[in-house]
DNA sequence: GTGATAGTTAGCATTATGGCTAAGCATGAT
DNA sequence: ATCATGCTTAGCCATAATGCTAACTATCAC
């Protein structure tokens, strides 16, 4: 009831973050160096490049380094397991939506006898 | 680009952990009590109590008491600002894309001269 | 009223998170 | 070779999160 989607926990722990949310905005628009990315945010450098390796362990942005320059960039598959949770409490959701329907007409009918 | 909206980060820290999660599910079935909730947890009910009013107060649950019994149910419309997040990525993800492909076409177009 | 049931409150221990500074290590420019 | 740039590591601090136990309150059933 827990296990079976560790990375379900960390993507979601990942998007709590507002400073993170942002730099994934960001890197939406187009792939940014590390330092490029701190500058909006008022964070000191190390502080960002944490909130880089909980993105990139997540699996939200993908990051390569070229010369003394690491880039980052979106993985924008990333979101699906987030979006396929979604969209399976909403059929949960919708199911019994449907059960209770089903028991408010029964009731109305009842109600009519 | 972080402090309008406070409920994001609360919505997603409520979802990642795995326990809420699947209090959340079981609630999408049927409304239950605190006590039900706790069962197949397997932990103490102040825990359990607690993971209920992370879930309340980032508004994803409503409860009410009757007597000494108090009934949880979820809140369907809460997970839509989270829905409306990730549609918006995606927009901008897609954006991005459409700009590259713009320019694979040009690149193309060039080498074809 | 006694006792079981359902929830609540208070307080504690452990670990994780989010920020910092200071110092280190490559790489690129001169 | 030297220096600036860009990132990285190590380590510290304060706070928040997650679990617990123990004790307390409020209801319901006899």
């Amino acid at each position: 009831m827990a296990k079976h989607d560790p990375d379900l926990s960390q993507l979601f722990h990942a998007l709590a973050d507002p400073t993170r949310r942002s730099i994934l905005t960001r890197l939406a628009e187009e792939p940014a160096r590390v330092t490029d990315l701190a500058a909006p945010t008022g964070l000191r450098l190390p502080t960002v490049m944490r909130h880089l390796s909980v993105l990139e362990e997540a699996g939200l942005i993908s990051t390569s380094k070229d010369g003394r320059i690491r880039t980052c960039a979106v993985v924008p598959e990333a979101l699906d397991p987030v979006r396929t949770w979604l969209d399976e409490q909403r059929v949960i959701w919708e199911a019994r939506l449907d059960r209770l329907d089903a028991f408010v007409m029964n009731v109305m009918k009842e109600r009519a006898e």
